[in-house]
DNA sequence: GTCTATACTTGGATAGAC
DNA sequence: GTCTATCCAAGTATAGAC
């Protein structure tokens, strides 16, 4: 009979990674002290060591559960006709800039992922499968006429994520409503690949 | 009769900042120590804060130079057509992208920016620069007919930006050529504002 | 002006009681 | 499993000799 109820664990670890999340996102990774995660989620740093190793290891855990919310979402894309996938999947990809505080956790992951090498991976991993899927879509709408692509899809489909940087990189800016300009980028995105006006 | 050659000490300024930088592109602001930029530029701690008052100030003076070299670009993109100055414009903001090692420190700013004000500051009026200067060019080439904007000068400027920062995104995939990749960035922002193909 | 040595602070991680 | 107390390392910045 085991001690340890699982469900609780991951209820407790997903309570650190939340709450560590806002942290991270507002006052950046290396400026936020174990003691400050501690503090606000109301446990010793002891006990948070007790679920996880190091510090490092609380910012992955984060982006982990990330990975796994696209991966279902780039399978719901390809039920639909070609170029409404590639619309479905850049709206998606869209919805965390929506979200200020977000905003701040996806600078902060750019930023620590060409440092530390088994985040890299994570994230590369999960870009990786994003553009493979788009540039698929973005190949299917070709033949099918429903677009008239410059380049070769796999370039069409980096620059679709390109746009979405462009996108999280305006955040920083106060005035720069993104809500209104995500309709921009899909006007660029149709221009761009000869697709009908939206 | 002064005891300080302000040449001198200018130069040894330069020195220090320019060691710093490379640092800070290769591991972070954070994760880079005052004992690393001094090891590197083979000076003592003590003789360090003699020319700087904090770390930060060391990161700082970096985009201050950089703004400058901005400022004198933007006068002389005036001088040509306006559809020529933003394409001009562009390729300038391209160039550090370029270089890979300037990459990571443009990574890095962006990160640190929204959390040092005064940093934030310095970055922010070189962007806001920038975007008038562009808005101004690209409203001129549409009065002109060298183009048709879809929408506002001023979105139009703001997007031109957005897609040098997806140029930077993308960099830190390996396999990502930003040399080729330009010339596509470039084609985009033509179609998006209706220019000749280029 | 530049150095060496070091004071002072903070932060990540651990030990061991309960 | 959780806490308190604490260790040890690293980092910024300063003091004071030269």
């Amino acid at each position: 009979m085991r001690t340890v109820d699982p469900v609780k664990h991951a209820a407790k670890k997903r309570h650190i990674t939340d709450t560590a999340a806002g942290l991270f996102a507002e006052k950046g990774f290396d400026r936020t002290t174990v003691a400050d995660i501690c503090k606000a989620a109301d446990i010793s740093t002891g006990s948070l060591f007790h679920y996880f190793p190091t510090k490092r290891a609380i910012f992955r855990e984060i982006f982990e559960q990330d990975g796994k919310d696209n991966a279902e979402i780039l399978a719901r894309a390809g039920e639909l006709s070609p170029w409404d996938g590639v619309l479905m999947v850049i709206d998606h990809l869209c919805v965390p800039a929506l979200d200020r505080s977000v905003a701040g956790l996806v600078l902060e992951v750019v930023a620590q992922a060409s440092r530390d090498p088994e985040l890299w991976e994570l994230v590369a991993r999960n870009e990786q499968a994003v553009r493979d899927e788009l540039a698929v879509l973005l190949q299917r709408a070709h033949d099918a006429g429903q677009i008239k692509l410059p380049v070769s899809a796999r370039t069409a489909a980096t620059w679709a994520q390109g746009l979405v940087d462009g996108l999280y990189g305006r955040l920083v800016d106060p005035d720069f409503d993104a809500t209104a300009q995500v309709s921009t980028l899909r006007l660029i995105l149709s221009r761009f690949v000869g697709a009908q006006a939206p």
